[in-house]
DNA sequence: ATGGTACCCTGAGAGC
DNA sequence: TGCTCTCAGGGTACCA
């Protein structure tokens, strides 16, 4: 389900169950999704108490007492449920209903004395989870060449014109380059364009002046970034599909998307009679106004 | 190095 | 009903 807002939802989701939690049981109900799970990935984390749940691009870091690092991708279609368990005093066995492409469960037992269970789904297997150790997660292979979050302060236009130079690739490609901005994905980078008013099809390297400044276009870009992402945040994320979030509950930032899936609509920006037209970049669906994003 | 394509996998929905 | 086709919020391997 996710780029960063969907990611973070989760995050903000789990975080309440997990952090504070110890591991009693890892259960594999497969021994791979995308990628095989760690050696012995069980047998390490179980006993370990969770001390936070983080956070960078698409990817969840949980931090564990014995200086590891959980890295979790949840791909295309991974989620997490949460199913309580006892709660301190009463001796209820929580019966876990285990649903097709439930992959991992983590069996908890909470600060609070209780018990939960932490599901991951995942019916496709795009995402992952591996292991490192914290002091060398910034070299970790899916973390080190992330480029700047979204909603930060190393993203600025300056920062943008840097990554942009001299690029020919599409500015679609571009924005869903993990190297230069990290979490943005094709809903979001749909989105900010047309906010911004830019064609998906421009050339990057046409929002760097020569002197290697940011254009005005790139300043105005970053905004629109940096906004679409904090305002689908702040919406509990986009819920596509019947996607849930962890609490069962569902994000509203679909119903905010100008472009996103909404081929053959009227562009919503005043005063604009285009439609919003569907082509294909890099394998993928581009949505955009051809009137008003040049 | 850079940019484009094929591919990993399952399920939902459209059209016949 | 059931078949076939396309498409899906991601990232990587491989090609020119």
């Amino acid at each position: 389900m996710p780029e960063l807002p969907e990611v973070e939802t989760v995050r903000r989701g789990l975080a309440p169950v997990m952090e504070n939690a110890t591991i009693q049981e890892l259960v594999l109900n497969r021994p791979n999704l995308r990628f095989p799970f760690p050696e012995n990935f069980a047998n390490i984390v179980q006993g370990q108490k969770i001390l936070s749940l983080g956070r960078r691009a698409k990817y969840l870091l949980v931090d564990l007492e014995q200086d590891h690092v959980i890295i979790m991708h949840l791909g295309m279609s991974g989620s997490f449920r949460t199913v309580d368990g006892s709660t301190p005093g009463k001796f209820h066995h929580a019966h876990t209903k285990i649903e097709a492409h439930d992959h991992v469960v983590f069996h908890l037992k909470l600060s609070d004395g209780g018990t939960a269970q932490v599901i991951y789904n995942d019916p496709r297997r795009f995402g992952f989870m591996l292991m490192t150790s914290r002091n060398r997660l910034d070299q970790h292979k899916m973390i080190r060449d992330l480029g700047a979050e979204p909603v930060g302060n190393a993203l600025d236009a300056d920062y943008l014109a840097a990554g942009f130079a001299g690029k020919n690739a599409p500015l679609k490609a571009a924005l869903l380059d993990q190297r230069i901005i990290a979490g943005l994905g094709n809903i979001y980078v749909c989105e900010a364009l047309w906010r911004s008013g830019l064609s998906p099809k421009r050339k990057a390297r046409t929002l760097v002046l020569k002197s290697g400044q940011p254009t005005a276009r790139a300043v105005l870009l970053v905004e629109n970034v940096r906004q679409v992402i904090q305002e689908a945040i702040a919406a509990g994320g986009s819920s596509l599909r019947d996607h849930s979030q962890t609490d069962g509950s569902l994000g509203y930032f679909q119903h905010s998307f100008a472009v996103y899936d909404q081929q053959g609509n009227p562009c919503p920006k005043p005063h604009c009679d285009g439609t919003i037209s569907r082509i294909v970049q890099s394998g993928r669906s581009t949505f955009y106004c051809p009137r008003c994003q040049s």
